[in-house]
DNA sequence: CCTTGACTTAGAGCGCGCTCGAACACCTAG
DNA sequence: CTAGGTGTTCGAGCGCGCTCTAAGTCAAGG
């Protein structure tokens, strides 16, 4: 697989695909007599398992560290699990910031709902007590 | 109250005060003769506000929109709910990701864990469990 | 053969969100 | 009165993660 395929494969651009091989995220693969990459299907479950610690906020500094532990070999399989499981924590804690600023956003909107029906019943209802119908309609 | 002040009470650097006035996300308070900064402790919750967005994934661009509204008074309340919202319903797909991504690595960690469990296990029977395999396996 | 398009390298550039340096002004305590 | 801490402006610089340009090589279809 060429470098175009496996971008189209990836969903990562060529240029991007390079510029992990030169940092060493990606193995370098076999160049033939042309000088263009070869690649081994297999590197797509390894770009995907990036792709997740991507998505879940690892920066590129600790997936080289991970990323050389696994190119160490199996003696090094405890220390990755480690590696893991700190980043899991730390994603697990970035998901409960994130829920609890969630709820403040929704209160934020509720408040800004309940105006707007103030002012709708206001507009509509000019006459009416608001209170007794605020408190009913909530 | 002077930047400093509201640097230590805020988290912000003075830095980032300023640069954030800049761009128009704080206002620009009051400047005494000597064009010191003078603030008023209400900032504190706008601040906050900043933060929670800053913290859910909001980009400054957007948060410039938000202050833009807000700047021009309440009949945009009804725009700002609504980037609110837009904003609400991104962090929930976003949360949604980040757990999903939890489980694929919970699983690869459960992985390494058993791998060791019976690396354990075998070494059990072993005299010098670990020193030996390491001997072996290098 | 010739064209077209995918590939190669090294290195520059970009968008984001700050962060800091330089040079100078001001305020307050001793 | 003076030292030192805090403030001011403006513009440059940084860390991250790409993204692209330039100039050239190579492969495959018409």
């Amino acid at each position: 697989m060429k470098i175009g395929e496996l971008a189209r494969r990836s969903g990562l651009t060529a240029y991007t695909i390079r510029y992990y091989e030169q940092i060493g995220l990606l193995p370098a693969p076999d160049k033939g007599t042309s000088g263009q990459r070869d690649y081994d299907a297999s590197i797509l479950v390894w770009i995907e398992f990036l792709g997740r610690l991507k998505a879940t906020g690892m920066p590129i500094r600790e997936m080289l560290r991970y990323a050389a532990l696994r190119q160490t070999g199996p003696v090094t399989d405890a220390a990755r699990r480690v590696l893991l499981e700190k980043h899991r924590d730390k994603v697990r804690g970035h998901i409960a910031d994130l829920q609890a600023n969630l709820l403040v956003l929704d209160a934020k909107i509720a408040g800004y709902a309940d105006a707007e029906e103030r002012t709708e019943t206001n507009g509509q209802h000019q006459r009416e007590p608001l209170r007794a119908r605020h408190a009913r309609t909530r």
